[in-house]
DNA sequence: CTTGAACCTCTAGCAACTAGAACATTTAGA
DNA sequence: TCTAAATGTTCTAGTTGCTAGAGGTTCAAG
């Protein structure tokens, strides 16, 4: 039996990200001491891997969601968890054009800056004049 | 004189979003009509086309707030906003290097992936099998 | 003068945690 | 067995960068 601060050294968690997981739904409530602390077996372990693991694949907490459900009912098709994939792949590819284009703007202005003060400075004469610029995406924030 | 709306429309940026800057500090208090409604002239437009195009490279609002300054004083020395420049571009790299990663794995499970049920599904799989990871970052969320 | 679009303030919500206060429990050593 | 440190508990609020909604006011055109 794991004490929270073990499991969270097991699987790279913190503590607090933990007692989340649970407040949302996505851990399920443990066992506890008399005293009142929480304790976890080894298939919490799996699942708490398996949710950070898809984290750091950048799934957010719902797809997560959905996956645990489909893992935890192992007749349904593997069609749905495929398509979750794909859709992140989706976005793991729409965010790399967009970071391409704005490391490129940025290499630019980077470059083009030869010291000297602010008055000419082209890293803020970049951001001040925006029709040179290669992106216009509405989204923002990479 | 312009509404807060052409502005919006001038500079692709939300009514709401603009008040949230002014409420922040980014943008200054604009002069009102009679009846209390903002109204904005060049010197604004321009000050919020900087933050959006900072925005769109990426810039958090605390840098673009660093980057008006400097720019706001053109005697200070252009050093400052190249250095805040460089450390964008690195978070950039840092990012694309993580995403990479990442769009390997997602590609390699949903590739391994042939239908069927969910019991011997390859993306629930590697999901669940922490072991071939290539990514052992501690950051998520690309 | 009326109508309807655009404005106003204020509050709350989003994702996905993170941090801190104030207190309780557990565990290992003396 | 006692005690002190480490770890646990709940609760609330903060983070970033907006976005949405309620409920009310102003403006400009017809």
């Amino acid at each position: 039996m794991l004490t929270i601060g073990s499991l969270g050294k097991k699987t790279g968690t913190k503590v607090q990200t933990i007692r989340y997981y649970e407040q949302i739904g996505l851990m399920p409530e443990p066992g506890r001491t008399e005293g009142g602390q929480r304790r976890y077996g080894d298939a919490e372990v799996d699942r708490l891997s398996f949710i950070r693991h898809s984290r750091q694949l950048g799934f957010p907490l719902e797809a997560i969601r959905e996956l645990l459900d489909l893992s935890d009912n192992p007749d349904r098709s593997c069609h749905e968890a495929d398509s979750i994939a794909r859709r992140q792949l989706k976005q793991v590819e729409l965010r790399m054009d967009r970071l391409k284009a704005l490391r490129t703007e940025l290499k630019r202005m980077i470059h083009e800056c030869s010291g000297g003060n602010t008055a000419d400075c082209k890293v803020l004469e970049v951001l001040r004049d925006h029709s040179e610029c290669l992106t216009d995406h509405d989204e923002i924030g990479a």
